[in-house]
DNA sequence: CAATTTTTATTGCAAATGCAACATAAATGA
DNA sequence: TCATTTATGTTGCATTTGCAATAAAAATTG
């Protein structure tokens, strides 16, 4: 069996740390950009489905969103139909720093394609779907407290 | 182009997330197996290296050591032939906890490849490898202060 | 050789992270 | 219907995380 885990560990924490790096110049602190690239991209999306989407703590993604809402760059709206939630969307200051995440996101990822054929990519993409998708059912289940077997 | 980074972030925060629960059995905190697998794989590893392998900033590496260290996982020893280095290994109790983080990560990797066939598994492995590779150049290019042009 | 730069390690903040514990609205079910 | 369970959101700690700044040993350079 191989091991990818490290492999994908070691990428996952080298991009994050030259993202937060990054995006300090725009008075993002660490994390921030999650949540605020899928905000702009799916505007009315709410906090839960934001975590499980970023695979964060609740209460983690709780305290990022407010972050971004004083820090003025999403806003939460009721839901005319349901109290319990809030739709977050992007503010203006929001919608202008979008373009500078995505950005620096599409050279992180074409410097992670750097020598990979067009074949290899779509393929690690695939593959990499299917990881994704594997995983996040042990990570929901754990996260609910569930205990794994092995 | 491809988004891989999103997929590899993913799952890279579920993974963390349900090691850092499971280990809490063995009186792991957050992130610390990270380092205790590396130290009893490699004993005599001095902290810099370990930072580096993991992707992980100094400082943060340096605490981590410093509880495992304090918690009786790991100790320091001083280098004959070079007083600035502390290289790191298990103590007993670090070797008897390494099986089951051993045994957890290699649960949580055939997870993760369930369903990929063993060409699909050996190629997600060498192209993870190659990704891998193409950014903990830019990583330690950043980490050192060094800006990115795009 | 001495001066400078690089490597390795640490501490002081300030901030993010996440488990418990809680609250309330919505959904389910008997 | 109303009682119970689930979904969504928040705060209170205790902890990790990481940038600056500092220190000191080693390596490099002139």
């Amino acid at each position: 069996m191989r091991e990818i885990l490290r492999e994908i560990g070691m990428i996952a924490r080298a991009l994050d740390s030259i993202s937060n790096i990054e995006f300090k110049e725009y008075d993002l602190t660490k994390g921030q950009y999650l949540y605020l690239v899928r905000i702009c991209e799916q505007p009315g999306i709410i906090q839960e489905k934001l975590a499980e989407m970023i695979k964060v703590d609740r209460t983690t993604a709780s305290r990022a969103i407010q972050k971004l809402e004083t820090s003025g760059f999403i806003e939460k709206r009721e839901d005319l139909h349901n109290k319990k939630v809030k739709k977050l969307f992007p503010t203006a200051k929001g919608e202008q720093v979008y373009p500078f995440i995505k950005r620096e996101n599409d050279y992180s990822n074409s410097v992670a394609l750097e020598g990979l054929s067009e074949e290899e990519t779509e393929m690690i993409h695939e593959l990499l779907r299917k990881v994704r998708h594997n995983v996040e059912k042990d990570w929901e289940s754990v996260k609910k407290g569930h205990k794994r077997n092995y």
